[in-house]
RNA sequence: CGGGGUAUAGCGCAGUCUGGUAGCGCACUCGCUUUGGGAGCGAGUGGUCGUAAGUUCGAAUCUUACUACCCCGACCA
C-alpha cells in the first residue's frame, strides 16, 4: 500500500481526551477517532491491526474445534426474559422499541441467543460437544467509559459457547479453551497471568481471567514468582485479606513468593454449569434415552481491547512498538525523494513488489516528505522494520535496514536474500 | 449517579481576573528552493469563542440554565 493513498492522519501532540499511553499513541497514530463517548471510528491502521488480532483469535478457535457463527446485535426482550435478566441487568442494557412498540436491546452478550439456537437445533447427544463462537461488536452502556478503546461502550469481542452432556464433559471444553486462549496470547506475543476470578454477574461455578502484564491495569492481581499461581485481588478483599500485606509473603502453593500487579483483563472463561439451559429449557436426549439438561462454558475475549492492551505494554518514548504478529505492516519502505529521483522511486517500487509477492504486508512512503517526518511517523505507528532507500541508495546501490527498537544495517539492494533474511 | 475539571481554527494553547468585536505554534493551500531525524522563504485559507437566555451602548470575557467531553468511585471483554 503506498502511505500517501492510506488515511492515517497522525498528530504531533496529544488530544487533551487521552490520559492513558495506550490511548494517546492510537489517536497519534492515526488509528482511531472519537465518535461519541465510549464509540470510536477504526481507521486503516487501527483497522489493520484490529484485523490481525482477530485473525490469531480466529484461527486459534477453529484449532480448538470451536466453530464460527454471527449472532444479532439486537435481541428481542422475550429472551432476556427467559432468564429473567431483562429485569436484573441494570441500565448497561441498551433497550429500545422498534416502530411496533416491541422491546428490544443491543446485545452485550449472547447466552440467551446461542442457547435459544442449540436447544432448537440440537436434538441428540450425538451432536455434543459444540462450541459455537463469533467476533462481532458488542454494547454495553457502561456507567463510565474510559481510556479511548480499553473500556469503551461499543467494543469487538470474540465470545464463545460450549454445550455439552455432563460436567465432565464441559471441564473438557473448559481446559481446551484454556489452552487456545494461552495460545492465542502467546501467539501475538504478549506477557499475560491467567487468574482466578469472581464469576461475576454472567454466574455459574467457575471462571478466570487472562490478564495481560501493564502498568496501567484496571486490575490488581496477586501472581507468584515462580508458578502459574495467581489470583484477583478482588476475590482476596472479598475474603478479608490485606492485600498490601501479601507483597513478598510464600505464595499459597508453596512455589515462590506473591508480588502485586496490575493487569488488563482481555479473557474471561466460566464454566456456566445449567444455569442458562435450565432457565431456556434446553436440553438433548441422552444415551439413555431421557432428557437431559445441558451443561455450558463461556469464553469471552475483548478483541479491541487485546489492541489497546499490546500497545500499554509494548511502547517507548517514540510510539507503538508493535508484537510481528499483529503489527500493521511488516515492513515500511521509505523512500526520500520518491516524487523527484526516478531511480529512488523505481528502486523502492521494485522492493515493495518482491516483498509483497513473498507475502509480506509491505507499505510505501511515497510521500514529498523529508527523512525525519517519514522515520517519525513509522516510529510513531510502530511498523518492525523500516527499509530506508535515500542518498546511500543513490551514490552506493545500499539500503538501510532499521528495526523498530534501532538495529541498523545496511545491505546491497540486489542482496534478496540477505534482506529476507533480516525478517526471520 | 456522587466528587473534581475542561469547552476559543484540524491538534496543542494564550486571551477571561480588569468587557471595546480574536491571537500564537503546528497542520492545511499556492509558489520557489529543499530532501538521512518532524525543512526554508514568501503569499494565503480556516473560528456565529460548546448551546441558550440575561446584564450592557458593547460580551470569548460578567450572570443563569443547559449540553458535551475528561478524571476519581460502583460496572466489565
Amino acid at each position: 500500500m503506498l502511505f500517501s493513498k492510506l488515511l492515517i492522519p497522525t498528530l504531533k501532540e496529544a488530544p487533551q481526551e487521552a490520559e492513558i499511553v495506550s490511548h494517546k499513541l492510537m489517536l497519534r497514530a492515526g488509528m482511531i477517532r472519537k465518535v461519541a463517548s465510549g464509540v470510536y471510528t477504526w481507521l486503516p491502521l487501527g483497522l489493520k491491526v484490529l484485523r490481525k488480532v482477530e485473525g490469531e483469535v480466529r484461527t486459534a478457535m477453529n484449532n480448538a474445534g470451536a466453530q464460527e457463527v454471527l449472532m444479532p446485535m439486537v435481541q428481542p426482550k422475550e429472551l432476556w426474559n427467559e432468564t429473567n435478566r431483562w429485569e436484573k441487568m441494570g441500565k448497561e442494557l441498551l433497550r429500545f422499541r422498534d416502530r411496533h412498540d416491541r422491546d428490544f436491546c443491543l446485545g452485550p452478550t449472547h447466552e440467551e441467543v446461542i442457547t435459544d439456537l442449540i436447544r432448537n437445533n440440537v436434538r441428540s447427544y450425538k451432536e455434543l460437544p459444540i462450541n459455537a463462537y463469533q467476533i462481532q461488536t458488542k454494547f454495553r452502556d457502561e456507567i463510565r467509559p474510559r481510556y479511548g478503546v480499553m473500556r469503551s461502550r461499543e467494543f469487538i469481542m470474540k465470545d464463545a459457547y460450549s454445550f455439552s452432556v455432563n460436567e465432565k464433559c464441559l471441564d473438557e471444553s473448559y481446559i481446551n479453551m484454556r489452552n487456545a486462549y494461552k495460545q492465542i496470547l502467546q501467539n501475538i506475543g504478549l506477557d499475560f497471568k491467567i487468574v482466578k476470578a469472581d464469576s461475576g454477574a454472567i454466574g455459574g461455578d467457575a471462571s478466570e481471567e487472562f490478564h495481560v502484564l501493564a502498568e496501567n491495569g484496571e486490575d490488581t492481581i496477586a501472581i507468584s514468582t515462580n508458578s502459574e499461581f495467581a489470583i484477583n485481588t478482588e476475590l482476596l478483599l472479598e475474603e478479608g485479606e490485606d492485600i498490601k500485606s501479601l507483597e513478598g509473603k510464600d505464595s499459597p502453593d508453596g512455589k515462590g513468593i506473591m508480588q502485586i500487579k496490575k493487569g488488563i483483563e482481555v479473557g474471561h472463561i466460566f464454566k456456566l454449569g445449567q444455569v442458562y439451559s435450565n432457565d431456556m429449557n434446553a436440553s438433548v436426549q441422552s444415551q439413555e434415552g431421557r432428557s437431559s439438561t445441558l451443561y455450558m462454558g463461556c469464553y469471552g475475549i475483548g478483541v479491541s481491547r487485546i489492541v489497546a492492551a499490546a500497545i500499554e505494554q509494548n511502547n517507548d518514548e517514540k510510539g507503538i512498538v508493535w508484537p510481528v504478529s499483529i503489527a500493521p505492516f511488516d515492513v515500511n519502505i521509505i523512500a526520500i525523494g520518491f516524487d523527484k529521483n526516478e531511480k529512488v522511486a523505481n528502486a523502492a517500487t521494485d522492493l515493495y513488489e518482491k516483498l509483497s509477492n513473498q507475502g509480506y504486508d509491505v507499505i510505501l512512503d511515497d510521500r514529498k516528505a523529508g527523512f525525519g517526518a517519514k522515520i517519525k511517523d513509522s516510529e510513531l505507528i510502530g511498523i518492525p522494520m523500516n527499509i530506508i532507500i535515500g542518498k546511500l541508495y543513490v551514490e552506493k546501490n545500499e539500503i538501510e535496514m532499521r528495526t523498530r527498537d534501532g538495529q541498523i544495517s545496511l545491505v546491497q539492494i540486489d542482496d534478496l536474500e540477505v534482506i529476507f533474511n533480516h525478517f526471520k
